[in-house]
DNA sequence: GCGAGGGTAAACAGAG
DNA sequence: ACTCTGTTTACCCTCG
């Protein structure tokens, strides 16, 4: 129909989307309370307004029906004459059940306006003042009536009319003929139903609903506004508030046209609602693609564009191969962690996994980035899934952490099992191959101290383990640089998401400033090896190189960075962190991460 | 197929 | 005797 055509696609983008996006949806959809104070934001009101556009839009083409359905009956309706003409008694018994029906009607409408507005409110889009009346009608009735509209308002009244001095006393519509066209019986119906209706609309029937609504908004009603009547296509001119209800008894009393348009304005709040509940849809779609997939049992249990996750687990990297190639080079690969960890990732699921025998595939031996680790360090605490980090990177960044660059054997199981709640279990397998790397690889160094044995790092010797094999992945770089910009939102995100899953919130000062400083480390020490190897690999590097670096002009390590060398800013950023079940371990304060790296 | 790097398991020894 | 720490070996896996 041609009311499908261009209104409602046209008012979607229009009013709904325009006001639940009107300012960072994205980011502010997890912070929409309900608490949010009215009139904070202008943003409010254009949505208000462009919701009362689409009120506009969804009448038009609800009249235009009206009408078709009016003539339509008109034309093939001739019985009913016949039948009031046998029975007239029969007919004021059909007059108490149709007021019932209209009744229910309204209380339907009034019931769905009220959860639209309340959704609204939900939403932020509408913001009802203080003492202003919830009356969803009012944004709608308040000068948003276009000419069109006002003249299928017109319309709809005429065709009545017509068909009332015709004699005609069924209705056209489904809902009016459930009414009597007299006005003798619907005064009857207002007595004997004063609780009709409480939306202001059949109020104005009800002189109990009305005394109520003077005491509480003394000259106030939604249908009267600037000494006019809001009705929808009426605006008559109406000296005082007494004379407006006057004019709303008079000319808006309850008869076959009055309930047409409350039926078309039913009609829109309907259309209005089910717009919405799109609008919603399409706003959890976003949020889940964004930040958390709420239920996908099925998903592979990868936290991160733990494209390096390959080396996670069996199960995670065949879940979902394909995805991991390109994870890494887009831009939004910092977001990837957010979107399926923790409330995919279950203790089950990755306990379930058999031995972990795996490792960084240099295929997808991409740095995770400082973005990612900015996030992923919530999410290493909250899941049990396992770093994408070989125990000698963990290890290495346990130690660096620590304010003397060295810890103990303990001190580092404590690391491991406060940052990563993967090592919480099993202990005696991962203590194992801690132990077990710390004596293998000649990077960690024992040294007697004064209480006892601690373990550092030899930053050469644990760099000439293995060469990093990102080279030649200008992509990588750049994303390096932006996912520090993605960072902080994301942050927010992150927390969004972890609150929406009831995943353990923390709060944004652990995961923010301290993490930042780090990350900028961080970030300079993967830019380091990255770029060493972009320069590597390609003769022409002087002018067109990273910004980062040449903002932050540190060295370029003499050995190319081992992959794992990403972590490194893990641990960094971790540090800002103190999971309260370890934290008798030890203080670890954020610092500089220069250290290692020199 | 080979070697490198990594993970896991286990045996062993020394110290507390 | 037990636990913790540290070393070493063996085996397996993945990847280039």
């Amino acid at each position: 129909m041609m009311q499908e055509s261009g209104t409602e696609t046209k008012s979607n983008g229009s009013a709904i989307q325009n006001g639940s996006s009107g300012g960072n949806h994205l980011l502010e959809c997890g912070g929409l309370r309900e608490g949010r104070p009215n009139g904070e934001t202008p943003a409010v009101d254009v949505g208000a307004a462009d919701l009362a556009h689409v009120q506009q839009q969804q009448a038009l083409q609800v009249a235009r029906q009206l009408l078709l359905q009016q003539q339509q009956q008109q034309v093939s309706g001739l019985k009913s004459p016949k039948r009031n003409d046998k029975q007239p008694a029969l007919q004021q018994q059909q007059v108490a059940t149709q007021q019932l029906a209209f009744q229910q009607q309204l209380l339907q409408m009034q019931q769905l306006q009220q959860q639209h507005l309340l959704s609204l409110q939900r939403q932020g889009l509408l913001t009802i003042q203080p003492g202003q009346p919830a009356l969803p009608l009012q944004p709608l009735a308040q000068g948003m009536i276009p000419t069109e509209l006002q003249q299928l308002w017109k319309e709809v009244t005429s065709a009545h009319t017509t068909e009332e001095t015709t004699g005609n006393n069924h209705s056209s519509l489904d809902l009016t003929t459930t009414c009597v066209s007299s006005s003798a019986p619907s005064k009857t119906s207002l007595i004997m139903n004063p609780h009709a209706s409480t939306n202001g609309q059949l109020s104005v029937h009800t002189p109990k609903r009305e005394s109520l609504s003077h005491e509480e908004h003394p000259h106030s009603h939604p249908l009267y506004g600037h000494g006019v009547c809001k009705w929808p296509g009426c605006e008559a001119v109406c000296e005082d508030f007494q004379s407006f209800l006057k004019h709303l008894n008079s000319e808006h009393a309850l008869d076959d046209r009055s309930t047409a348009q409350c039926r078309v304005q039913m009609q829109v709040v309907q259309q209005l609602e089910l717009q919405l509940a799109k609008d919603k849809e399409r706003l959890q779609a976003m949020m889940t693609h964004l930040h958390v997939k709420s239920t996908e049992p099925k998903t592979a249990p990868q936290p991160l564009n733990l494209v390096s996750s390959v080396t996670l687990s069996k199960s995670a990297s065949e879940a979902s191969p394909q995805s991991l190639p390109h994870t890494p080079t887009t831009p939004t690969a910092p977001i990837t962690p957010v979107t399926q960890g923790p409330s995919v990732i279950t203790t089950t699921s990755m306990h379930t996994v058999g031995p972990i025998r795996r490792r960084y595939s240099d295929k997808y031996n991409v740095p995770i980035s400082s973005a990612d680790i900015a996030q992923n360090q919530e999410f290493y605490k909250n899941a049990e899934v396992r770093p994408p980090f070989t125990y000698a990177s963990l290890i290495r960044q346990a130690i660096l952490e620590s304010p003397e660059k060295q810890l103990t054997l303990n001190e580092i199981y404590n690391w491991f099992t406060r940052m990563f709640a993967y090592f919480r279990r099993n202990a005696a397998t991962w203590k194992n191959a801690v132990r077990h790397n710390l004596s293998l690889h000649k990077c960690f160094v024992r040294v007697e101290n004064v209480k006892g044995a601690v373990w550092t790092v030899d930053e050469v010797e644990f760099q000439k383990r293995r060469p990093q094999k990102i080279s030649g992945n200008p992509s990588l770089i750049k994303n390096m640089q932006t996912s520090h910009a993605y960072c902080t939102p994301l942050n927010a995100a992150l927390q969004a998401s972890m609150a929406e899953n009831s995943i353990p919130l923390y709060t944004t000062a652990s995961m923010g400033n301290p993490t930042l400083g780090n990350l900028a480390s961080a970030i300079r020490e993967e830019l380091n090896g990255a770029m060493e190897h972009t320069n590597s690999n390609e003769s022409d590097s002087s002018p067109g190189r990273s910004p980062m670096q040449a903002v932050h002009p540190v060295h370029v390590k003499e050995e190319p960075l081992d992959p794992e060398e990403a972590e490194g800013p893990l641990s960094l950023v971790t540090t800002a962190n103190h999971s309260p079940d370890f934290d008798h371990d030890r203080d670890y304060e954020d610092e500089p991460v220069h250290e290692d790296v020199e």
